[in-house]
DNA sequence: CGTTGAACCTGTTTGC
DNA sequence: TGCAAACAGGTTCAAC
């Protein structure tokens, strides 16, 4: 459910009630989608909490090390392990919200933060594919570095590198946020019906104009749906409690069927990359020929032969 | 490098 | 009506 536009209207939200307070506990449901359970309980309690950013579709919630502690009752050697970062994923149900202990607690409510204020912070996850993980201020590089550029910030040019010389379908690659952080299903299909742009392109053949306009598409698509609070498709509700309404200019997401808004064709709905991809055939026309691997030899293949030199292949 | 399919988990919609 | 299949905003991993 959450993409981009939708965590950036969750950090929004949250940064409205969330910076200054304190959390005093923790309690947890079910935590298979916690990396550290433990942890959270153990070293949360006491932290005040700081900036709340958005990094790619993770919400980062900065923690300060308790402050003006009279006592250092029993710290552990490691003084002060410094500002610790608490990331929390929604993946596909995810919802996270401030809300008072005495409003009923919705079904799949597994996380609550109690503040200092009253409140508490709860996490809501029906499937359960989101993810919560502490970081220390010291890994948070490494954690980013695994990432892309942000969808919304990359510059032209960035852009253009990140696809330059990739051979996989142009869909493949927006979804993947090790090339650009933030793309989900529903903005790659809308971002690629703007460029008109067929989802199964290979980027290294988009034309420097189309991946010009691809570009654009994204910045507009994604800062339009901002503006909106999101999409709420069924379940999407912000910090508030509120649902977002960008799903009213969806032009080719969950349209299979109906008339294209440019040229009345019909939007076909694909499957590429696993993932539901619609498009208009005829403003989006499909690749020509060059596509499929050639269907050769279905014999034994003689595995073991190694190619040339590899190059030091500089990782990370 | 890239692709596909399965897995993770629960709920809702669709089809026969 | 009833039950099974398909599908859902995401990510990861094995196998090819």
């Amino acid at each position: 459910m959450p993409e981009l536009p939708e965590v950036e209207t969750v950090v929004r939200g949250l940064r409205a009630t969330l910076p200054g307070r304190r959390i005093l506990a923790v309690r947890l449901g079910k935590t298979d989608f916690i990396d550290d359970p433990a942890a959270l309980g153990e070293r949360l309690p006491g932290r005040r909490i700081g900036a709340v950013e958005r990094i790619g579709k993770f919400i980062r919630v900065e923690l300060a090390p308790e402050t003006g502690a009279a006592h250092p009752t029993q710290s552990h050697a490691h003084e002060a392990d410094g500002r610790l970062h608490l990331l929390v994923h929604l993946g596909m149900t995810g919802r996270l919200a401030v809300r008072s202990p005495d409003e009923p607690v919705v079904p799949h409510t597994h996380g609550f933060f109690e503040l200092d204020d009253g409140q508490e912070l709860r996490y809501t996850d029906i499937r359960r594919f989101g993810r919560i993980l502490l970081v220390s201020a010291s890994a948070l590089p490494e954690f980013e570095s695994r990432l892309g550029e942000d969808a919304l910030f990359v510059s032209a040019r960035e852009f253009r590198q990140q696809l330059s010389g990739r051979r996989a379908r142009i869909k493949a690659l927006l979804l993947d946020q090790k090339s650009l952080r933030g793309m989900g299903n529903i903005y790659s299909d809308e971002s690629l019906w703007r460029a008109r742009i067929h989802p199964v392109r290979l980027a290294s053949r988009l034309t420097a104009e189309e991946i010009a306009r691809l570009h654009q598409a994204i910045r507009q698509v994604l800062r339009a749906a901002i503006k909106l609070g999101g999409s709420s498709i069924s379940d999407f509700l912000d910090a508030e409690g509120k649902p977002g309404s960008y799903q009213m200019r969806h032009r080719v997401y969950g349209r299979e069927g109906q008339k294209c808004f440019r040229c009345g064709a019909l939007i076909r709905r694909i499957i590429v990359a696993g993932r539901s991809s619609h498009f208009c055939p005829h403003c989006q026309p499909r690749p020509r020929r060059g596509q499929r691997a050639p269907r050769s030899g279905r014999s034994r293949a003689k595995s073991t032969k190694t190619r040339g030199a590899k190059p030091p292949s500089a990782r990370k």
